[in-house]
RNA sequence: GUCCCCAUCGUCUAGCCUGGUCUAGGACAAAAGCUUUUCAAGCUUUCGACACCGGUUCAAAUCCGGUUGGGGACGCCA
């Protein structure tokens, strides 16, 4: 059986390369039927912190990608230390003084060519004389990165090893490792690593790097994950928008691209209005509602979801982030609207008082207040008036919605009620004018 | 400096392994148009790439070598 393993460090967040990481190696895991092993690297101890583990686990979780096992490297250092007595014993490793007396176990590199091969790379060759004697067990009695995560990798049994290609160097030294301890060599897989869009490595002065960033920005865990997934494989078929299940069957380590990938956001942003569009209204108003709690457009305890759900589906196709969509509704949430100058200077600076008030007149009468009956009152009076339609919606989108953009005019009215509708109309009827 | 990895449109990629079907396909972005009530969506179209040089071959994006460019690693960090 298949056994992968995400090894975070928890000395920061969960980035998008990490996650990325993390999918491929759970790719592989759910594709064959595998398990996927999560191991917390916090070897060092002073940069490690639990908050860290937490935002890690909680990223991971969101994502969806389960874990079958977790380990904590800082539980086994008496494991490492056994280990390392062992190479120490059979001479393949010195001992070293510090200064102040303490003691380093050290593993002496023999000079050798060597030849791995990678899924991904194919054959990749070295020559181990260029690499120092590597510290196994520090001075202060921990093990280093290479040393415990090959015991552990050994003893969990993992049978392949997906990572990032900055670990190519690290190989080499790890199989000599491997060899000394007479322990069987896992697969290797080296990922190509994403670029931030300038070039060069990602950091957050070129942009979001924290998965949380992205949750809180309003990407859709689908989308980033599809996004993810498309950064050096390809489904096939020249498919973008691919259900994890497809990929899942689809997805083969080996088919995996060798070339570093440039994060865009702008194909994050369709990826995420295609799920937008076609994502659950119930599931999106769920992911809504803190967010105008938060901005105080509902009352925690007391507001109509059905009201919500149904704005939601009026804006989920024109949004590219979840959190638009507080900024776009705003005006079914206030009392006053805000008015865009620009938009007010464009579309209202004329006075359209008659017109206004005879709109009004009509809403007035209307029964219903449903889409279909706006609608034709309103076509009615623009035949009436002998006027174009658009002269007269823009101003009203911009009079109810304080934009010039936004959702079908009547679908506005409607879900604002006749009362507001009227009163935001009324406000840019000149007294005294009829 | 040493070692390693990589190289198809601006970006993500298909094709490369198993040379001919590639006047190189798709997607994002950009531009134009359709639709229309604005925006988004949708539909149609346009722009746009095999880094370079040499070799192998009847034939190279595909195989080989070099150059250039980009990236990574050289910690008692992970």
């Amino acid at each position: 059986m298949i056994r992968v393993r995400f090894a975070p460090s928890p000395t920061g967040n969960l980035h998008i390369g990490g996650a990325r990481t993390a999918l491929f190696n759970w790719l592989l895991a759910q594709s064959k039927a595998g398990k996927f092993i999560l191991r917390i690297e916090d070897t060092d101890v002073s940069r490690s912190k639990t908050e860290y583990i937490d935002e890690i686990l909680n990223s991971l979780e969101w994502l969806g990608f389960k874990w079958d096992e977790i380990y904590y490297q800082s539980k086994r250092f008496d494991i490492y230390k056994e280990y390392a007595q062992k190479v120490l014993k059979e001479g393949k490793a010195y001992i070293e003084k510090s200064e102040a007396g303490k003691e380093a176990i050290i593993f002496k590199v023999i000079p050798q060519k060597m030849k791995i091969v990678d899924l991904i790379h194919g054959e990749i060759e070295f020559d181990t004389s260029v690499i120092k004697d590597q510290v196994l067990i520090k001075s202060d009695g921990t093990p280093t990165y290479n040393f415990a995560c090959v015991v552990d990798d050994a003893l969990m049994n993992i049978t392949h090893i997906v990572r990032g290609d900055d670990h190519i160097s690290n190989t080499p030294k790890q199989i000599m490792l491997y060899e000394a301890l007479g322990l069987p060599l896992p697969e290797f897989a080296h990922l190509p690593l994403i670029l931030a869009k300038g070039g060069g490595r990602m950091s957050k002065r070129k942009g979001a790097t924290a998965i949380t960033e992205y949750r809180q920005m309003g990407y859709l865990p689908q989308a980033l994950v599809n996004f993810l997934m498309l950064l050096g494989w390809a489904p096939g078929e020249n498919r973008e928008i691919i259900d994890i299940k497809d990929a899942i069957k689809l997805f083969d380590i080996k088919s995996v691209n060798k070339t570093a990938a440039v994060m865009d956001m702008d194909k994050l942003d369709w990826i995420n209005n295609q799920y937008l569009k076609n994502e659950d209204p119930q599931k999106l108003t769920d992911a809504v509602i803190p967010m105008l709690i938060e901005k105080k457009y509902i009352d925690k305890d007391n507001f109509d979801r059905d009201y919500v759900v149904s704005l939601v589906k009026l804006f989920q196709a024109r949004i590219t982030v979840l959190n638009d969509f507080a900024d776009w509704a705003d005006f079914f949430f206030m009392k006053d609207v805000t008015i865009d100058p620009e938009a007010q200077q464009k579309y209202l600076a004329q006075d359209l008082s008659k017109e206004f008030k005879l709109f009004i007149d009509r809403l007035d009468k209307l029964e219903k207040f449903d889409i279909a009956e706006i609608e034709a009152s309103f076509r009615e009076l623009v035949a009436e008036l002998n006027i174009q339609a658009k002269v007269l919606i823009h101003p009203i989108r911009v009079a109810l919605t304080g934009k010039t953009v936004g959702p079908g005019l009547f679908e506005v009215m409607h879900y604002l009620g006749k009362e507001r509708t009227k009163e935001r109309l009324m406000k840019w009827v000149k007294k005294g004018g009829s």
